[in-house]
DNA sequence: GCCGTTTTCGGCCCGACTGTTTTCAGTCG
């Protein structure tokens, strides 16, 4: 999947807030959940599951495409027979296939596929052998007993699930970057202390940066299993011992989250840790890169043996050709070590060296933040010397604006004599250059909250959307480009205004965004905040395919705040950013001529 | 259903763990 273009055309394609585009990923993923259900083809049921991730990742509206099904077939993945799918929706609002594909099954079953333990197979013989048609029907079943007369349904499968429903019922939801990272770390530390341990890393979803996660993989080799295992297992605030094998122990939180940790062989390691960071369509991908080598990959190494009717080569004592570092097994394939947040087949194997993708401490300025005139903790002394403690040059004071009345937020009085405070800050703190700034709101029309001759006098404008996010994403595109083609305006922030599982935000057309923000020179907001990361990283993607400029901020109200920036970094590595297109990590000077130019 | 630097047909990633079995199916990642 990987098309380039400009604007509003064809292009790489990734996420999307697009209507047409969710709705039709609903339905192909309902499809391949119907298909599944009924024991279709598997790779049936993977291609409709694939689309269906395609149309999520997808930046253009869809309905673009339309006009053409070659445009729609370009897509890797999608074929002729999703192209016609699609197409027939856009037209007619449904797709026959699907509501001939609803009525093969009670839809309450597909509530009942979502239950941890339960796939395909079992929901499917529950329902023609015991007349389980929903979750409602499925408990009072359980408590019959009557499930247990099934084939292969015993007692601790019975209450296996009751306890799923349960679980499911408590928690559900993914779990933000933010409140994950700092549990795994914990995790972390207190693995690498029991005895024996060699190494303990962080895989799956949360190395790769992912907004959310659904679980915390961790990775260790040792030379002592047994006291690693046992270790974890009697970690503070486990709840539950899900699995407990020799290389595999899983284990539920009292906060709901479930950690896995797997035990690997220190030669493999690298494979090992390759294999559990995925995204699981970058695994496959590579797993196939190796078979057409004639190499065979799995998380013990690549191996040179494609024969996979013999039994595992690592099995039968085999060598690997690469194993104990990523960077083998990916020199191994013929490819650049590609970092993890950009495992997502996303074209990374079109890759010819690894991209110099920002870092934390490219950072050297923090352009939204927040002080006690408005909604924040500190004062503007504090705020400057937490970010010279940060080893940062320049921050900007930016606090909220007269129609923020929730914030605090400063009338044009208050604001005039708050420049005057920052002025003098900047002569007082030395080492760190204070700017006079204001996270202006942009109001549902598209106007921002103060006039222009009092935004000229400000050394940088971050113009935000606070209020009615809910409007349509029409409306929202005219009235963000409003902001974005203000001559005074630097930034525009957390663009959306999504908080991550809390509130959808803002759907703009996000490409019309990127085109205006290049054309006039305003960088797009990368806010650090885990329940923000807005823009998010499909949106930063796009934006670093057309050149656009970008601004990670912490929006920090108070110091601890800074800590944000890391998270901020992850989702700007998942859209492929580099430095230099960062106005945060240019020089003081660069920086300041860069201001200035919009003054 | 999708795809093609050996293919328009014949393939399609790989292994661990659990619970039920007595040799393995189902689920998960």
């Amino acid at each position: 999947m990987h098309i380039r273009g400009r604007p509003g055309e064809l292009f790489t394609a990734y996420t999307a807030d697009m209507p047409a585009n969710a709705d039709l990923s609903h339905i192909f993923e309902q499809m391949s959940k119907i298909l599944e259900l009924t024991g279709a083809n598997p790779f049936r049921v993977n291609a409709h599951g694939k689309v269906a991730r395609i149309l999520a990742d997808l930046t253009v509206d869809v309905s673009q495409l339309a006009d053409d099904p070659a445009k729609l077939t370009a897509i890797d993945g999608i074929g002729e027979a999703s192209a016609k799918k699609i197409v027939e929706y856009l037209k007619t609002g449904r797709v026959k296939e699907r509501d001939e594909l609803l009525k093969e099954i009670p839809k309450g079953l597909l509530e009942v596929m979502e239950i941890p333990g339960l796939g395909p197979k079992t929901v499917k013989l529950m329902w023609e052998r015991a007349g389980v048609t929903d979750v409602e029907t499925l408990k009072a079943k359980l408590n019959t007993g009557e499930l247990a007369q099934l084939p292969r349904m015993g007692t601790k499968t019975v209450q296996n699930i009751k306890e799923s429903i349960e679980f499911i019922a408590l928690s559900g939801k993914r779990i933000r970057l933010g409140e994950a990272l700092p549990v795994a770390t914990q995790i972390v530390e207190r693995l690498r202390g029991v005895k024996g341990t060699k190494q303990v890393e962080c895989a799956g979803s949360l190395r790769r940066g992912k907004e959310t996660i659904g679980d915390i993989d961790i990775l260790a080799s040792t030379a002592n299993p047994e006291a690693l295992s046992r270790a974890f297992q009697a970690m503070a605030g486990v709840v539950k011992v899900l699995a407990a094998g020799e290389t595999k122990s899983s284990v539920r939180l009292d906060t709901g989250i479930q950690v896995d940790l797997r035990v690997i062989d220190e030669e493999s390691f690298g494979a090992a840790l390759m294999y559990f960071t995925g995204s699981k369509q970058h695994n496959v991908l590579m797993r196939e890169r190796a078979i057409k080598k004639d190499l065979r990959l799995n998380e013990y190494g690549l191996f040179a043996d494609a024969d996979r009717e013999t039994e595992a080569p690592q099995s039968r004592g085999a060598r690997p050709v690469a194993a104990r570092t990523e960077q083998e097994v990916f020199a191994a394939l013929a490819l650049p070590w590609v970092p993890p947040e950009i495992r997502e087949d996303r074209g990374e194997f079109e890759l010819t060296s690894t991209p110099n993708l920002i870092d934390l401490s490219d950072i050297k300025a923090e352009l939204h933040a927040h002080t006690v005139a408005s909604d924040g903790k500190m004062t503007i002394d504090q705020l400057a010397l937490e970010a010279k403690a940060r080893g940062f040059h320049t921050v900007a004071v930016t606090d909220h604006s007269k129609s923020s009345a929730q914030a605090n937020g400063l009338s044009a009085d208050r604001l005039r004599d708050h420049i005057q405070d920052v002025r003098e800050a900047n002569q007082r703190v030395k080492g760190i250059t204070i700017l006079a700034g204001s996270e202006v709101d942009i109001l549902a029309d598209g106007r921002l909250d103060y006039d222009d001759k009092l935004l000229a006098e400000l050394d940088l404008v971050i113009a935000s959307p606070h209020s009615a996010l809910r409007q349509d994403p029409t409306a929202a595109t005219k009235r963000l480009l409003k902001a974005i083609k203000h001559p005074l305006v630097h930034i525009l922030g957390h663009p959306t205004g999504r908080l991550i599982n809390r509130r959808e935000g803002l759907q703009p057309d996000i490409n019309a965004l990127i085109e205006a923000a290049v054309e006039c020179d305003t960088a797009l907001e990368i806010n650090a905040n885990y329940l923000r990361l807005d823009l998010r990283d499909t949106h930063i993607r796009a934006a670093v395919e057309f050149g656009a400029l970008l601004s990670i901020n912490t929006d920090a109200h108070s110091p601890d705040h800074f800590d944000f920036l890391h998270y901020g970094i992850l989702t700007a590595r998942r859209g492929w950013l580099t430095a230099d297109r960062c106005i945060n990590a240019w020089s003081r000077q660069r920086l300041k001529d860069w201001l200035k130019s919009k003054r």
